[in-house]
DNA sequence: CATACTAATGACTACACGGTCAATTGTCAA
DNA sequence: TTGACAATTGACCGTGTAGTCATTAGTATG
C-alpha cells in the first residue's frame, strides 16, 4: 500500500512538469527507485494511475469546499471562506492542479471525461447551494450565470500562480473576488444560462450514488487504514449505514472524527450527504 | 501550396477530435488521401504543422477583435461587438478553439509556449485598450482585474458550445456579458492584479535574468530598505548569490523572511527562481 | 537449516511513432 | 516516342513505448 502512495507522489511531480503522455512508466519507476515490474504490481496500467490521482485529489477538493460551505455559520464570511479555501487548495496541490489545467480534457478515454465532468458537477452543486443560501430567490434565474462567473474567476485567477510561480496574497485575492461576486449577484438582470441549457449538458451523464456504492467505498477505505480512532469511527459509520440505530449527534461526532484524515475526506463527504448532516 | 491548405484543414479536424499528440502523421495523410512522404514535402515536421495552425488562426482572431475594437465608433456598442465577434469567431473556428482549450499549454516545446503567451498578450492588449477607452481613469487601478474577468468570461462561457455542442443565442450571450462587465467596471473597488504582478509575468519570458542583473536589483532593494530582519535577510541572500555556501533550508528560510515585504516581492520572485526553490 | 511463499526485478516482446529516401509514376518539351 | 525532370510513394529505420514473465532476492515458518 505504501508503494502505491510513493508512486502516486512521484508520478505527480513528473506529470506536472512534463504532462501525462510525455512521462513514461520507466521514468516514474526510476524516479521512485523501483523496477518497472513493481509498478505493475500496484497499478494495472498507466491509465489506472492517472485515474487514481484524479480521484484522490478531486475527492479531497470537493470534500473540502463542501465542508466549508456547510459549516460556515456566518453568511458574511461564506464567500470569502469559499474562495480562500479553494485557492489555498490549488496552491497546496499545485502539481495536481497543473495537470488538470493542462491536460487535454477529452483526449483521455471517455470514462475519464465523464469522471471529470461528474466532479465538475459536484463542485457546481456546492457553488449553487452557496448561491442559494446567500442570495436565495433574489438570484434564482441568475444562479447558473453566477456559478459560471465564479468558476470563471477560479480558472482565470488560478493561472496566475499555476503557470507563473508568483507570490500570492490569498487574503486580498479572496476579498477582491468576494466583491466581484457580490456585485454581480446583487445587480445582474440578464440571465444567459437557463435551466434548459443545464439540463442539456447533464442529460447524458446522470449518476447517483447508491447505498451499496457508498458502503463499498467505505470498506475499501477501512482496509487501507491503520488502526486508529479514525478507523474505528469509520467502522461504526459503516454499521450505521447498514443498520441505522445511533443518535444523529453520535453520527455527527463520528463524522467529525474522520473529517481531517486525508484519506477519509471523500468518504466523509458521501456520508454527510447520505445522513443529511451538515 | 494547395496541398498545405488541405493538410492543415484535415489535420485540424483530427486534432480537435483526438488531440495533437494522439494524432499520427499516418492518420493525417490517410485522411488527406496522400502518402506520408507527401506530408514532409509541405511541412518539415509535425511540430511545424501545429505551429502553422496556431499562427494561422491566432493571427486571424487577434486581427479580428483588434479591428472591431478600433473601428467601432460608438462606445455604447463597443463591448457588445467585442463579445459578439469573439464568440462568433470561436464558433466558426470551433475545431481550432477546441485545440487551444484542450492542449497542455506547455507540453509542447518552449518556443510554442512563448508563442501562445505572446498571442495571449496581444489579446490582453486589445482588451486593455478597450477598457481604457470605455472607463478611462475611473478603472485605472482595476484595469487588469477587469481584463482578467473578461478573459474568464470568454473561457468559461465558450466551454458551453465547445465541449457540449449546444445551440447558442449569440446576441443574448453578448448582452449578458456586457452587463456583467459594465457592473464590475463601474462598481469594483478592490484590485488584486497590480502593475507589479503583470511585470512579473511578462519579464521571465522576454529573456532570462543574468546573475549580475539579479544582484543589481537586490542591491537596489537593500539600499531602499530600513534596517530590519528583512534587510538582513536580503543582504545574506546577496552573499549567497555571489558565493553559494549555505544549506538550501537556510536559503529557503531567508526567502520566507522577505516574501511578505511589499517591496521585496519582485526580488523574492527572482531569487526563488534563481535558487530553484518553490 | 530447509522449505514455502511472497515481493521485486529487468530483459524481453510487440508495436506505434516520426522521419527518410531509393524507387516509381506523372508531366511535358523536343 | 523519347528523355529529362519534378512529384509522389511507401517500405524501411531508429527510437521509445506499455506491458509481460521467467527468474531471483527476501522473509517468515517449522
Amino acid at each position: 500500500m505504501a508503494k502505491k502512495q510513493l508512486i502516486m507522489e512521484k508520478a505527480l511531480e513528473l506529470f506536472a512538469k512534463q504532462g501525462f503522455e510525455a512521462t513514461s512508466v520507466q521514468q516514474i519507476t526510476d524516479h521512485c527507485g523501483i523496477s518497472k515490474g513493481a509498478f505493475y504490481l500496484s497499478f494495472k496500467s498507466k491509465d489506472e494511475l492517472i485515474v487514481a490521482l484524479i480521484d484522490h485529489f478531486m475527492r479531497q477538493f470537493t470534500a473540502d469546499i463542501d465542508y466549508v460551505v456547510n459549516h460556515e455559520q456566518n453568511d458574511a464570511d461564506l464567500l470569502y471562506d469559499f474562495y480562500y479555501t479553494t485557492f489555498q487548495s490549488f496552491n497546496k496541490h499545485s502539481d495536481f492542479a497543473k495537470i488538470l489545467m493542462k491536460e487535454p480534457t477529452q483526449s483521455f478515454n471517455e470514462e475519464l471525461f465523464t469522471k471529470l465532468h461528474n466532479y465538475n458537477k459536484s463542485i457546481e452543486k456546492v457553488i449553487l447551494s452557496m448561491i442559494d443560501r446567500l442570495y436565495g430567490e433574489q438570484a434564482n434565474d441568475l444562479k447558473y450565470d453566477l456559478a459560471f462567473c465564479i468558476k470563471g474567476f477560479m480558472n482565470t485567477y488560478s493561472e496566475l500562480f499555476l503557470l507563473y510561480k508568483l507570490p500570492i496574497d490569498l487574503d486580498l485575492l479572496a476579498r477582491s473576488l468576494v466583491e466581484k461576486t457580490d456585485l454581480l449577484a446583487k445587480n445582474m438582470t440578464l440571465s444567459f444560462i437557463s435551466d434548459e441549457l443545464i439540463q442539456m449538458i447533464d442529460q447524458p451523464l446522470n449518476e447517483e450514488r447508491t447505498l451499496d456504492q457508498i458502503v463499498e467505498i467505505v470498506e475499501k477505505n477501512i482496509e487501507d487504514m491503520e488502526d486508529s480512532i479514525e478507523k474505528e469511527s469509520l467502522i461504526l459509520l459503516k454499521h450505521e449505514l447498514l443498520e441505522p440505530s445511533q443518535h444523529p449527534a453520535i453520527v455527527k461526532g463520528l463524522l467529525e472524527n474522520i473529517r481531517q484524515h486525508p484519506h477519509c475526506k471523500w468518504a466523509a463527504y458521501l456520508l454527510r450527504r447520505h445522513f443529511g448532516i451538515k
